[in-house]
DNA sequence: TTGTACGCGTTATCAC
DNA sequence: GTGATAACGCGTACAA
């Protein structure tokens, strides 16, 4: 691979012409800048990032933690996130952690160590000071760490009440809500904060379930499901804490001989965009994916700049209405 | 950040001292290890993977490159190979190249400006020469470049027999396969190509559909979808290119008031986890993807070691049936 | 307007 | 066993 210098050579000029060429800096005559791209061209010239970065002591890597790709939601927002990262000329770092606390502290000791700019925590299992020690530009997705890291979320609440009521509006007598596990200051705590709200101030009664870890763990799901059928038969109405977890709503009640919506009403989260593969179209909150992958960038680069940030970003949410409900 | 010079400084030795210490070289003293890495622990010292990596020519960073995150096969691909990635020490970096030429060949230019070690290629639009000139560690899925460029794939052709002889021996008469568009050596055409000579040998009538680009497009897809059962209506079996594309038939045939299987038996392809979300278990062909995932890591490593690769690796698929057919 | 020389943090090649 | 010192490839004061 040809270096700045194989360049300057063939170009008959000083490295740092080359480098002033690579980088539109200082003042430099048009003819040489002339003979300079061409002799990079020639050569099939790349600027060695690495060194680059060594010497601004800047990568242009974002690092992002989330719990899985293959999580749909994930995946979605994880594609938009590089698409920004991408736009804003940056490199996206992908860390799965699968929710386990040894990995996101390895992955983030990594991370330091690859000297990226700055990194997305949609995974963040850890305790608070883990964070703020730290001296990175940080984002997290629905959880609250400090004043000084952002974080990015859809209006939990919000969403929490739309779905709710909804299903109650649709004459729903008796509520479920299954989800993951609320603890660590999720935000998404929030949705069934709400649920339990509006069902308690439309007196319906109503059972919480949640999976142990707040992993993407079908079994437990079904295994949920199955609970609630059996323990709680005359539910009528199911808020899911995902679109995925839905889907597996759905797919109990056929099993289990209820019709939806007759038999049974059902709102899922996140507004994916797989959802249309599903049969009956999915009543949902949806979260603007793309905007909260999107800010989530800008926010890093914003600290990068060393710009002001808010210590919170809350999107609004949109009830869609499927045929689910 | 503290640098080797800093701990250097704290332990009272030379930085070559902490070099060895950090990269188990040479002979040292119990005595001065001890030191080293106690100063290495109270400076909370890491070391710089940027210098590491330009020091050693060698960043450990291993470039993938596929059409979408988003696309769940690509999804949980990209969860595996992260995965291998991570334990045999190597960083993703991850790029969406949306079957787009001009993004992907940004792309590969950015990737060799980084100094990735290798590129797991799962998007492919560029023509041969472009693969062959960069001299890099390269592997890509279900394309064949050259006998230099090692590819994986699943048993295409098998997969593609056993799909279309379940539909027949379960009493298909008229069949139909919709897929991507089979372009550019990609081995997935094998699949409709295997589809093509079983039904002929059964003498069962076929049609063949498929997307304008190889991308994730929905609308394509439901397009095609009502085409056939406008155009073919007698068609009573479809071989589906994926499980996506499976989905979809799902729901166009229940939006057509077709009964699955009585009045259509579909059969998909990949295996992917989320198909469990489906309502009725989808019949399928089964790529092990993990393995390919885990395989496409290790030929990117050992081809950096300079070690001996096969220009093609196919793996076994499996028939999974379901309650589709 | 252009070139020299040094620093970025590590590794590797020599001496001692 | 341990320590200077020159690479690695590039950016940038500073000098010319």
């Amino acid at each position: 691979m040809p270096t700045i210098k194989d360049v300057a050579l063939k170009a008959g000029v000083s490295v740092t012409t080359v480098s002033r060429v690579l980088n539109n800096r200082g003042y430099l005559s048009e003819k040489l800048k002339k003979k300079v791209l061409q002799a990079m061209d020639e050569l099939n010239y790349r600027p060695n990032e690495l060194a680059r970065s060594l010497s601004r002591s800047r990568s242009n890597i974002i690092g992002l933690i989330i719990p899985s790709v293959a999580h749909p939601f994930f995946g979605e927002l994880t594609g938009y996130i590089e698409e920004h990262a991408y736009r804003n000329g940056c490199k996206l770092l992908l860390c799965n952690s699968r929710q386990d606390k040894h990995k996101e502290l390895e992955y983030i000791d990594m991370l330091r160590a690859s000297r990226v700019d700055g990194i997305i925590m949609g995974s963040h299992t850890l305790e608070v000071e883990a964070y703020q020690q730290m001296n990175l530009p940080l984002v997290t997705f629905d959880r609250q760490i400090s004043p000084g890291i952002p974080y990015v979320c859809s209006d939990n609440y919000q969403g929490g009440v739309l779905a709710t009521t909804l299903l109650i509006e649709k004459g729903c007598r008796q509520l479920a809500h299954i989800g993951g596990h609320p603890g660590l200051n999720i935000l998404s705590g929030l949705r069934f904060e709400a649920f339990a709200a509006t069902a308690g101030a439309h007196n319906i009664p109503y059972t919480l379930l949640h999976t142990d870890h707040n992993s993407f763990d079908v079994e437990a799901y079904e295994r949920l499901l199955a609970q609630l059928f059996h323990e709680q038969p005359g539910t009528d109405g199911i808020f899911a804490g995902s679109d995925i977890i839905a889907a597996y709503a759905l797919k109990a009640c056929r099993e289990h001989g209820r019709r939806v919506p007759e038999d049974m009403r059902i709102v899922g989260y996140d507004g994916i965009a797989l959802r249309s593969m599903l049969g009956p179209a999915l009543s949902t909150i949806r979260q603007p994916i793309e905007a909260m992958g999107k800010l989530a960038v800008e926010l890093i680069i914003r600290q990068i700049h060393g710009g002001p940030v808010s210590p919170q970003y809350v999107l609004p949410v949109e009830l869609e209405e499927g045929a689910t409900t």
